[in-house]
DNA sequence: AATAAAATGTGAAAAAAATCACAAAAAATA
DNA sequence: TATTTTTTGTGATTTTTTTCACATTTTATT
């Protein structure tokens, strides 16, 4: 195993990589997919170093073998089901997008404490959080997204937890206090803005004059 | 100046900070500081230490001064408008979001290349995405969101950047291309659902037995 | 067949980040 | 007032991550 940078970015090759091969590629150069997911080529080469992926030497490498090799170190052999907690205007969003679907990801249903947005017909359907339990062991769910409002959020990721829930991505601020064996990814978009800001104001009072 | 990830924790910092003002809380010492934001109270300290922040020996911190100290580092001494490209799913979703208010962050308008889409009336206006130049100059905006389809991603950021748009927020998988001077987050939905997917299945065949 | 060119693969080096650990200061207590 | 307790502040150390640099392999060229 290897921590969550180094996983981040053989995600992002090989992402890049079914890119290629819907275009026909065959070939690929380390520098190609260094371009491709941001970091030098020394750095793509050092991955596949590590996880024993190798090339050949001035030939590069070949896109098919990459692809299946690290599908086979990321370990997705098969589609995988999220639910969203909190339908507002975030889960929302997740529930409608239609970016997941070529990443063998399936938004399966929503969970929400609010009367009005109980939807059980929609495309995505939308139940009570009291009915979260039973559709999670029913259907064997493993993952889910939080995006509640902040003050809900322990309390969701308790409901989750309970189920049977292993990996969660978190869309509040909040910082989740729970198992050890649970995965928690957490997207702060307040601070990913707020780091934007900083770095802009920066730039203006040093590269600026 | 210093690096993202301090910069970040800086930030979680100040907004844990922030929840303790509004509970009254005069002093607070590194170690709570260090479960909000999950890190170690050693880290804390250390940030602080960079930044030249100092407590009180045995007292801790005040609440009030640390706030005073965070904002001036991080420099948000007014509120800031950003406008989101590309009004589909998440685009909608941010424009209504609420949570960015009380960071003093407002997004002011959305624009998108779909007829549809226009609605200069709304809350947030939605504009045709020609008159992006022309609103983001007049109103000296220079921050913005990404939120169109991937394939679409560059050419927005070029309008963008051409429009003399600083920092961004990309929520396409795309790595855009630009000066060196603008400032881009990215955050890729699928990596993070995808990552968590492994670091699952990871503990699963370590863990697990 | 010999030479040149291009790209990998990887130890070693450098840089960056996190942790340790403890003296120093301040507050509390006796 | 002296002693104890608690928490900061930070240099030193350790760990992690990234970059360097070059021998090695493969392909192309002469």
């Amino acid at each position: 195993m290897r921590n969550r940078s180094c996983v981040m970015r053989l995600l992002r090759y090989k992402n890049a990589l079914l890119k290629l091969k819907a275009l026909n590629f065959v070939r690929v150069f380390s520098d190609n997919l260094a371009d491709a997911a941001g970091v030098t080529s020394a750095q793509v080469r050092k991955d596949f170093s590590i996880f024993g992926i190798t090339g050949n030497r001035r030939g590069g490498y070949q896109v098919g073998d990459l692809i299946e090799n690290l599908s086979h170190i990321l370990g997705k052999d098969k589609d995988y089901e999220f639910i969203v907690v909190g339908v507002g205007n975030i889960g929302k969003a997740l529930m409608r997008y239609d970016g997941f679907e070529k990443s063998g990801i399936k938004i399966s249903a929503g969970f929400d404490i609010d009367p009005t947005k109980y939807d059980p017909g929609a495309a995505v359907a939308v139940y009570d959080l009291s009915k979260l339990n039973e559709y999670v062991v029913k259907n064997k769910i493993r993952f889910g997204i939080i995006a509640v409002p902040e003050f809900a959020a322990q309390q969701a990721f308790e409901v989750m937890i309970n189920s049977g829930i292993k990996g969660v991505l978190n869309f509040t601020p909040a910082r989740l206090k729970g198992p050890e064996d649970c995965i928690i990814n957490n997207i702060n978009l307040e601070t990913e803005l707020e780091s934007i800001i900083y770095f802009v104001n920066v730039a203006d009072k040093t590269g600026g004059k």
